[in-house]
DNA sequence: CTCTTTCGCTACGAGTCGTAGCGTAACTCT
DNA sequence: AGAGTTACGCTACGACTCGTAGCGAAAGAG
């Protein structure tokens, strides 16, 4: 979902991309590189308003019609540009919910406390209101990403007995896909909010505070469904 | 705060702007109306990103000049735009706590489901990001209106014996202050966050679920303190 | 070696930006 | 009423960005 007109194909050999199947020059994935680390240098130096293609071009040593062949408009780009700084997020175990709950806080904290992050972030979502292939664009490169952790944090609480297991009955797995949605909202909603609307520090003693309310909110959610 | 190099004084004397003070011809203060109202208009049919000075200018039946006269950018006039939508919202007195937190999300739910609100709002906290004199507008424009209604709903709940009262002592003050901000970027981001991020409604049921969350970690919040 | 695709480069029309200059309109003060 | 001051509409402008087209050269596949 990378390029325009080729199709990407996982293994790339030789730090080429595309092993196979199809004819002629294949495309330089350092070249892929350069342009995503450019947009961000650009993100970082300039903001989303006064980044532009041309500049972009020009600090990843590239031609302009070399990006042009590849995305099709600067939102596309940095998306791309940006979703991979996403990866870096985890959910290591730290022993208890509480604890977990509080990691991933100050690990998105630190994501967004990035300026190239944050910059290019609220950015492509005030274009995607208008656009919905951006829109989808999003929800697969950062949006999922996002949302893993939340399930997956919550499976480790089954099993540590913090919190209740599934049923198997339908209305159990409505009832956990809708906690789901509600905790990341509220968590990615919050930080997001603190750190780039109220610009007030995301620091450990709001992570703790925050962690105890959602915490507590969960227990009250939990008795009365 | 609106105009560029005049100073808005309240109290406009038929329909002008400006009672009294200076000399010459006063601005038009039809035309900042239409001014703002083309720019909402622009919004909803064209998004933040295709939007033109230009365009507005001749939506407003004005000079593109008299726009540049009275905003220094797209940025200034579009929070101005958006602004004073945000004095719709309200708090009614529904009877418990509950029921208002219910009431404000739904109300400011409504509001960023307007097209030139959503696609506006994320868009100018973006450039906000560098761009200082932006934020303190936004926060005093946008940011300031929504928290004054925490503040209200939460004096309104002590008054009802809901939420413990203020302490007078420095300690209380401090902590009161550190709840209220708390519950703004919960309640703001949760909400901006389901609506334009995930994408999904923000019904009466999700409200219902997200103030429950609330409430009761508002109690373990106060169990710890 | 031939075929295919990408690459860098230049050039281009279209569109936007923000400003300057002008004559005119609107209002205040004397 | 007249003088002074400020805002207005209009036109024009250079600078910039956009996204594309056309070219010859480069890089791999068969």
């Amino acid at each position: 979902m990378v390029c325009r007109m080729q199709c990407s194909s996982p293994g790339p050999r030789k730090g080429r991309a595309r092993p196979t199947g199809r004819t002629g020059r294949p495309r330089s994935a350092e070249a892929d590189a350069a342009i995503l680390d450019a947009t961000r240098a650009a993100l970082v130096e300039l903001g989303w308003g006064k980044l532009t293609m041309g500049d972009v071009a020009a600090r990843a040593k590239v031609a302009k019609t070399t990006l042009y062949r590849r995305w099709a408009s600067k939102n596309e780009l940095v998306v791309d540009a940006v979703a991979v700084l996403f990866d870096e997020l985890e959910l290591p175990d730290r022993g208890c919910l509480k604890d977990d709950i509080e990691g991933v806080v100050l690990q998105f904290a630190a994501l967004l406390a990035r300026p190239e992050t944050k910059t290019a972030l609220m950015a492509v979502v005030a274009e995607s209101t208008t656009d919905d292939a951006l829109r989808n664009r999003i929800r697969s490169a950062v949006v999922d990403r996002q949302k893993r952790l939340v399930v997956q944090g919550r499976e480790r609480a089954q099993r540590r007995g913090e919190l209740p297991k599934d049923t198997g009955d339908p209305e159990g797995a409505a009832s956990a896909a809708r906690s789901v949605d509600m905790i990341f909202d509220v968590i990615a909603g919050a930080v997001v909010h603190r750190a780039l609307v109220s610009g007030e520090p995301v620091d450990a003693a709001w992570a703790a505070r925050f962690t105890t309310l959602l915490l507590g909110g969960l227990g009250s959610l939990e008795r009365e469904d």
